[in-house]
DNA sequence: ATCTAATGTTTTGCAAGCTAATCATAAAAC
DNA sequence: GTTTTATGATTAGCTTGCAAAACATTAGAT
């Protein structure tokens, strides 16, 4: 019988649940959520985006990115307007809140990022990172083959 | 400014999203949840648990228990029973069903260790399992020692 | 031009996590 | 013995993730 406790499943999920509790910590004050976070992460990189690029972008599915916008808005960290070349489209448009609010998200994350490596060498933080890498290959293998069945 | 994108707060989130994803499809058969299931695999190794015991050994809080608690009983996996000697606890117990869906679960959890360890060789499973202790560590360092402030 | 397809957004309803507040019971103080 | 305090369970309300279905608009077929 497989020790569940020791999986890779078991610990990876109990470790995020931690990140995530973090994440809601050090971005409270800033006025962030843990998931929209990413949205902004995404639109930092590339202002504009429709719902559908996020969606592909961050991996999520479309009434995910639907909320966590709409929640966006209200926060004032970006704005949305429609595409007038196609009328389907809602492009999300950071706001200077959410333009400037990166500073601060940088600074909590990369504290959160020490903490997270203080007893590593920095081997082994690049192997982790490697086998982080292998991870989300095995795992996104089936889901991009659509052979999702185990 | 950090490259939020290759950081661990990063991966290990989207990481941990597929792995919830993989979860649900695996344990949908079996009419389990992704995060029933956890509950069930405490129960597994000491059945009987109060609803406190559980918060603990999980990790979680006390709603949230509470709440899969009712959702593991509407299932048939679990029946509670107040303790006699302490009318506030609520002792959770495996049925027949809880008991024997062990089988099923460990199969397809074995399936996703599997999947998840494809290109991986021994040396690097082990240095993984090493890095999430560290990680684990790392975080709950400041959880357990109550400064949570970042 | 119209009808159908496809694409993008939104709504609905669920599970899983949280905090804060409430209720029930037991333990402790007095 | 009564009151206060502590403990365990529950409720209410939130964010985050999903699937399935509905809606809006564009693109394609005829």
């Amino acid at each position: 019988m497989i020790d569940f406790e020791k999986s890779v499943t078991y610990v990876l999920t109990q470790l995020a649940i931690g990140y995530r509790t973090y994440l809601e910590k050090a971005l409270g004050e800033i006025g962030l959520h843990s998931g929209q976070v990413f949205v902004m992460i995404s639109l930092w990189k590339t202002d504009g985006q429709s719902q559908i690029d996020l969606v592909k972008n961050l991996d999520l599915t479309a009434p995910t990115v639907n909320i966590m916008i709409k929640s966006l808005m209200n926060g004032g960290f970006v704005e949305c307007r429609k595409c007038p070349s196609d009328g389907r489209l809602m492009r999300v448009f950071l706001t200077d809140k959410g333009i400037e609010c990166q500073t601060s998200v940088a600074e909590q994350w990369t504290k959160i990022e020490a903490q997270s490596y203080l007893n590593l060498t920095e081997t082994e933080k690049l192997v982790l990172a490697q086998l982080f890498g292998k991870l989300r290959e095995n795992l996104s293998l089936n889901i991009k083959t659509g052979s999702t069945k185990l």
